[in-house]
DNA sequence: GCCAACGTTGGC
DNA sequence: GCCAACGTTGGC
């Protein structure tokens, strides 16, 4: 029995990982996802193969700049154990994690990013939690329409 | 740079 | 377990 895809929007602030880093990388861990409820969507319902929407946040422009997939689910995210790492985290522990990273691969960089502004002008996109007034998930879920509309918004085809 | 919304912490 | 204080996120 196959699992029906899901669609996820993942926020990244693009000094810190860019559209183009990520397209030159190809295939990266999402680590340092430090709420609780991000962590929870990682770790219990991302699942492989599954598609990403990447968005740029605190940047000029706000956008959704590209699309990624799904490549390994939940695991522990190694960042939190390690000390000297940015994303040391001391209430985790080996036995116990606390956090979760995935594994995501590169798709495609829309030609254009698309902008908050073109997503609530868009019946398909008005609704997204993206749009939602104090909407701070870094991991939020996107509806199979919404992705669709996304790309259509886009100009480009579905990978 | 401002600040609203939200999450976390810690005293009680 | 409550909730005030504080810190962070992230749009504007």
């Amino acid at each position: 029995m196959t699992q029906p895809r899901q669609y996820w929007l993942f926020k990244s602030e693009p000094e810190e990982y860019s559209i183009d880093a990520f397209a030159k990388d190809k295939r990266i861990h999402w680590f340092g996802i430090r709420n609780y409820q991000a962590r929870n969507f990682l770790r219990d319902t991302v699942r492989v193969d599954d598609r990403v929407l990447f968005y740029h946040s605190n940047a000029e422009p706000m956008a959704i700049v590209g699309t990624a997939k799904v490549v390994k689910s939940g695991y522990p995210d190694h960042t939190a154990l390690d000390p000297k790492a940015p994303y040391y985290d001391p209430k985790s522990k080996p036995d116990q994690p606390t956090w979760y990273m995935v594994d995501i691969e590169f798709l495609q960089k829309f030609p254009e990013p698309l902008t908050r502004d073109q997503l609530r002008d868009n019946a398909g996109t008005a609704d997204m939690v993206l749009l939602r007034k104090g909407s701070r998930l870094s991991i939020q879920p996107v509806t199979e329409s919404e992705w669709q509309a996304v790309h259509k918004l886009a100009g480009v085809k579905e990978k």
